[in-house]
RNA sequence: GGCGGCAUAGCCAAGUGGUAAGGCAGCGGUCUGCAAAACCGCUAUUCACCAGUUCGAAUCUGGUUGCCGCCUCCA
C-alpha cells in the first residue's frame, strides 16, 4: 500500500495468505494472463521456500460478460461453457509448471457471499440500488485512490463507458451487482435480491471470495498492473469500508506482455498459449521467458526472445546433464562452498524484491564453475549428485530445471550405440548421417568422451 | 486533460551514491575426423538528453525528449 519497496511481514508470523487474479473462463490464457499466474507461482513457491505456510487462493471468473456472450456464440450452456475453458486452464497451468493454488473458487458457486457482502454493504449506507442495479457510492469512501495513486477529480469520466447505459448517481461511482438483461434471464444467469434480478460485478466477486477465503484482511494481493484502477480500488473501496482495512497488507503487481512496444488487446492480435506452441515453444520456455524479467517490468514478445530462452535453458540442461553422467570416484574439496553458493545466490538476489536476473546470473555463474570443474576432472560421481540436490532445492522455487532421466527410448539408444561403432570404424559420413537423425530426435550430440544427452 | 510507469552494448537484462552482473549474438583461440558442447581471450570511458548537488552520479534534484499503461459495466 505504500507504493515503496518494503520488508516483506506477514499479518501472523510463519504465514502467507495470497489471493490473486485469476483467469475469465472465456478463451485460452493469453500471454498478459500467463505472466500474471507464473509471477504469483514464483512468489508463492518462493515464500514458500522461505520456510511461510502458504495459503495460495485464485479465483475463476465463471460469470460475466465474457463468459455470458461466448457461451452464447458457442451455442453452450454457460457452465458447459466455462467448464470447458476451466479444464484447459488447468491443463495449462501444468504445462507451465505452476504448482497449483490451494482452492480454485468460481463466481457462479459464491453468488451469496458475494450478496451478503452487498447486503452489508447497503446497511451500512455504502451502496444504493438504482433501477434493479446496486452501485457502490463513492462519494461515502474518502481514502479511494490510495493505491493507484488517482485523483478522482481529474479523471476523464467516461472515457472508456458508455455512461447513457447507466443510471449511477455519481458517474464515478462503480457497479457491484448489474441487472441481468432479458437473454439472460431467459437463460437463467441472474440471482434474485432484494434490488432485482441480477449478476456479480467483477469487483465484487474478487472481494467477496478473497474475503472467504483468506479472512477481510490477508498478506498479499497479486495481480497484473493493469488492474489497479479501478479493479483493485474497488476491492479495496469494499472492503475497507466494512473493516476498516484494505482488504490486503501488500498489493503487489505484475507488468503487461507487449507486442513492439505495444499492448495489443483486440482478438485478432491476443497471444494466446495456443500460438506460441504453435510456434513451437514447450510451456517451459514460456515460463522461463516470462519470469526471467523482473515483474516489475513490461516484458515484450519476440519469436527470437523466445528462442533465447530455449537456449539458456539448454545451457543448464547440458550442465546438468554432464552432472549426471560423471562416474569418477573423485571428491572436490571445496564442494561445501560451491553447493552453498548455489542457493545463497538465489536467496540473496531473490530476497530483494524477487530480482530474478541476479538469481539467474548467480546460476549461470555457477554453472560456468561447474563447467570449469567437470573439463579439469575436479568433480566426481557423490560431487555431482550433491550438486544437482541443491539444484532440486532451488528448482522448488523455479520450476525449470530439467533433472531428464537417462535416455530410455531404444531407438535413441540403438542410433547412439550404431554411431560409436562407426566412430570407432573412422565411418564418418555413416557416424555424421546417424548424428542429424539423433539431432533430428532433439538429441544433443556431444563427443570427446562420448557423452549423450536428451 | 489526469494518474502511474519506463529509457543501460547489436539484442535481452541486473545494478538506486564508490567507479558498468549475467545471458544471447559476434570475433580470435583451445579441443574435435568434422561439427556440436565446453573452456580461454576480446567486445559500453559509458547508462535518452540538458543543467545542478557531491571528493565521487547510471544511481540524488530540476528540466527536456521519446515510449508504454490506465481513466470506473472487458475481466
Amino acid at each position: 500500500m505504500s507504493r515503496t519497496k518494503e520488508p516483506f511481514e506477514p499479518i501472523q508470523p510463519g504465514k502467507v495468505s495470497i489471493y490473486s487474479c485469476g483467469p475469465t473462463a472465456h478463451a485460452r490464457m493469453d500471454m498478459g494472463e500467463c505472466r500474471r499466474f507464473i509471477f504469483a507461482d514464483l512468489l508463492s513457491r518462493y515464500l514458500d521456500f522461505r520456510g511461510y505456510s502458504v495459503t495460495h487462493i485464485m479465483n475463476i471468473t465463471d460469470m460475466d460478460d465474457k463468459t455470458i456472450n461466448g457461451s452464447e456464440k458457442a451455442g453452450l450452456s454457460l457452465s458447459e461453457f466455462t467448464e470447458k475453458h476451466i479444464d484447459y486452464f488447468k491443463k495449462d497451468l501444468a504445462d507451465l509448471n505452476i504448482k497449483p493454488a490451494a482452492e480454485y473458487p468460481k463466481t457462479s458457486e459464491h453468488i451469496e457471499d458475494m450478496v451478503l457482502l452487498a447486503e452489508k454493504l447497503v446497511n451500512k449506507g455504502f451502496a444504493y440500488e438504482k433501477l434493479r442495479s446496486l452501485y457502490f457510492d463513492i462519494s461515502r469512501f474518502s481514502d479511494y485512490g490510495r493505491l493507484s495513486g488517482i485523483d478522482l477529480n481529474k479523471i476523464k469520466i467516461g472515457a472508456t463507458v458508455d455512461l447513457d447505459e447507466y443510471e449511477k448517481d455519481n458517474p464515478r461511482d462503480f457497479t457491484l451487482f448489474k441487472r441481468s438483461r432479458l437473454s439472460e434471464l431467459k437463460r437463467g444467469i441472474y440471482v434474485k435480491t432484494d434490488w432485482g434480478n441480477v449478476r456479480p460485478s467483477w469487483h465484487i466477486q474478487c472481494a467477496a471470495m478473497s474475503m472467504k477465503y483468506l479472512g477481510e484482511f490477508f498478506d498479499i494481493h497479486t495481480s497484473s498492473r493493469a488492474l489497479v484502477f479501478p479493479h483493485h480500488e474497488n476491492e479495496i473501496a469494499i472492503a475497507q469500508s466494512l473493516t476498516g482495512k484494505p482488504l490486503a497488507k501488500y498489493w503487489i503487481h505484475c507488468d503487461q506482455v507487449l507486442i513492439n512496444n505495444k499492448n495489443i488487446n483486440d482478438k485478432e492480435n491476443r497471444l494466446t498459449l495456443e500460438k506460441l506452441y504453435d510456434l513451437g515453444f514447450s510451456g517451459r520456455e514460456i515460463r522461463y521467458w516470462l519470469f526471467s524479467s523482473h515483474y516489475r517490468k513490461p516484458i515484450n514478445f519476440s519469436v527470437e526472445r523466445l528462442e533465447y530462452a530455449k537456449h539458456s535453458l539448454k545451457r543448464l540442461d547440458i550442465c546438468i546433464n554432464s552432472l549426471m553422467n560423471l562416474k569418477d570416484e573423485l571428491s572436490y574439496p571445496e564442494l561445501d562452498q560451491l553447493i552453498y553458493d548455489i542457493k545463497h545466490g538465489v536467496v540473496t538476489a531473490m530476497d530483494d524484491d524477487l530480482n530474478i536476473s541476479a538469481a539467474l546470473a548467480s546460476i549461470f555463474n555457477i554453472i560456468k564453475q561447474i563447467n570449469i570443474l567437470i573439463l579439469k576432472k575436479m568433480l566426481g560421481k557423490d560431487d555431482a549428485s550433491k550438486i544437482i540436490d541443491a539444484f532440486r532445492n532451488i528448482d522448488s522455487v523455479l520450476g525449470i530445471f530439467n533433472f531428464g532421466d537417462e535416455i530410455s527410448n531404444p531407438e535413441i539408444l540403438r542410433l547412439i550405440e550404431e554411431r560409436n561403432k562407426a566412430r570407432a570404424e573412422k565411418n564418418w559420413d555413416l557416424a555424421d548421417n546417424i548424428r542429424k537423425q539423433l539431432i533430428s530426435l532433439g538429441v544433443t550430440v556431444k563427443d570427446q568422451k562420448m557423452n549423450i544427452s536428451a
